[in-house]
RNA sequence: GACCCUAUCGUCUAAUUGGUCAGGACAGCACCCUCUCAAGGUGUCAACACGGGUUCAAGUCCCGUUAGGGUCGCCA
């Protein structure tokens, strides 16, 4: 049978991490089964609907390379994919699971049901609805549906025995079926809650493989129900655990915790995003951690998939984009890098050359305009700032070598290349009898005015050019005689 | 509170389905390389939550404890 799988998004905003790692390995397990991956919007909740969240999840799927086969956009055989759109589907299977007795018709004001509630808090006994409706005949109901009553379908479950179901990663979960709250499934609006339209829409689009959050591991007996009552096979439960931002809390957009386009926005690359998240939860159970796309869709698999918690360390994150920044073919990363040299950059200089010493620096592109900033305008810098001990350079060692450096700078007429201001620039610390050290911190220091900086002495006096270097460092000639007198 | 789930270095995780000096990665530290800083290389620190069983042998199986998470919405 083909695997088919689906991303089932509420469009509430943002795209999570959570939902992103969800939406991933719903799509690597039909993928790596040769299965179609189906995306289908559940929009039932008019209250939290947002504008333009659709677009989101179109974007940011196509950012990651999760493209859908069937969809409110490509289409399909078996929509439409958008539950609000689906709304007599419901209405139909819902009177067809009461007809089933799966279900029953409640007339139960919120208020009844608050009233309810409170009752029990004061009483300090547990809450569970009792809803007196199900003692109402389906004919009785019925009669007054027709008459125009406010109504909601709810679920009616039989409270004797256990209700149990196989999920891939956590294994067979008993629960007693007298603990299971009997939930509405359509709400007074004639739109279907969560509960019921998952059900019937995976029935109804051939779901296979049912991946979500572990918050549903304790709902799914009464989903398990429902299939049973209408006489449908049971998918594959594929559970997830959560993404954690500490011990305590999970990752959410609530505690303004970064969302897949706040990364991006802060110089992530979308591939470096996706590889680390999916190692959040999953591994290929051998030392491998650096994975294309490609690669995933070959070897996923459910057995990889952990059960517990997973911390969101971005640190690693970090690291790893650190690793696909560096891995990025040269032109790639000068166009990337293009944006944030335009707001931190109007010397002209070759960038080109720039960016090959910024690539291997950065992790992420957003440290780019910090990197670069003292090329615009010398920042101040202390005369201690000479002072090395590595270098072994003293401020006398170091005005020695600016002095020099004036010299061969001036001297020099070819600034066709990097390599062209280095062969004379490094001739020099033999010549002088000094340690190369000595010689080119004095020079990179008076270039930058940093204790540290993408470039070397060397290819700052070539990314400078001949005016602006000897300006420099003529201001540290300058600053040095200034301390040393 | 009831029910469900979880538990390996600080973090992400591995452990041919009971036999390992408990492996890798990030972070940290040290050293090497080096015209700064990175990158790279080498090395190092660091974990089976606790208590009982079962077994010749338990991180791995069972029970309990503890600690965490989840569910108990006309939200998903």
């Amino acid at each position: 049978m083909e695997v088919r799988s689906r991303f089932a998004p509420s469009p509430t905003g943002y795209m999570h991490i959570g939902n992103l790692r969800t939406a991933l390995y719903e799509y690597l397990v039909a993928k790596s089964a040769g299965g179609k991956f189906i995306l289908r919007i559940e929009d039932t909740d008019q209250e939290r609907y947002v504008e333009g969240a659709v677009d989101i999840i179109y974007k940011t799927m196509q950012m990651v390379g999760l493209q859908h086969d069937e969809g409110p956009d490509v289409g399909g055989d078996y929509g439409p994919y958008v539950q609000s759109e689906r709304k007599p589907i419901y209405q139909e299977y819902a009177d067809k699971l009461v007809d089933l007795g799966g279900a029953h018709y409640c007339f139960c004001s919120e208020e009844e049901l608050e009233a309810q509630r409170k009752a029990c808090e004061e009483a300090g006994i547990p809450f569970k609805f009792r809803d007196p409706c199900k003692k109402l005949s389906v004919e009785e109901a019925r009669k007054r549906i027709a008459a125009g009553e406010k109504y909601t379908v709810r679920q009616t479950i039989d409270p004797k025995g256990t209700v149990s179901f196989d999920d891939c990663v956590y294994g067979h979960v008993t629960v007693e079926a007298k603990t299971l709250d009997e939930g509405i499934l359509l709400k007074s609006d004639g739109l279907p809650t969560y509960n019921f339209a998952n059900v019937v829409d995976d029935h109804l689009m051939k779901i296979t493989h049912v991946l979500r959050g572990n918050e549903y591991l304790s709902s799914t007996p009464k989903y398990n129900l429902m299939y049973q009552a209408f006489g449908w096979d049971i998918p594959t439960y594929v559970h997830l655990p959560p993404i954690m931002k500490d011990e305590h809390n999970k990752l959410s957009k609530r505690n303004g915790d970064a969302s897949f386009q706040d990364l991006v926005a802060k110089g992530y690359l979308p591939e470096a995003i996706v590889n680390y998240i999916i190692l959040l939860g999953w591994s290929a159970k051998n030392d491998e951690e650096i994975f294309s796309m490609a690669e995933l869709e070959k070897i996923f698999n459910i057995e990889g998939i952990n059960k517990s918690p997973a911390i969101f360390d971005i640190e690693k994150l970090k690291w790893m984009n650190g690793v696909y920044v560096r891995n990025l073919p040269a032109e790639k990363f000068h166009e990337l890098a293009l944006p944030y040299y335009k707001d931190a950059i109007k010397r002209d200089i070759d960038l080109v050359v720039l960016s090959k010493c910024v690539q291997p620096r950065v992790n992420i592109l957003s440290e780019i305009p910090e990197a670069v900033d003292f090329i615009d305008a010398l920042p101040a810098y202390d005369i201690e700032m000479y002072v090395n001990k590595k270098m072994k350079t003293t401020p006398e060692i170091a005005l020695k070598a600016l002095e020099e450096a004036k010299q061969v700078i001036a001297g020099m007429t070819d600034w066709s290349s990097v390599e062209a201001v280095h062969d004379p620039l490094l001739a020099m610390p033999e010549k002088l009898g000094m340690k190369n050290g000595q010689f080119l911190w004095p020079i990179r220091t008076a270039l930058t005015g940093k204790q540290c900086t993408p470039v070397g002495a060397v290819e700052a006096v070539y990314l400078f050019g001949k005016d602006e270097s000897l300006k420099r460092i003529e201001t540290g000639i300058e600053k040095l005689k200034a301390a040393l007198a």
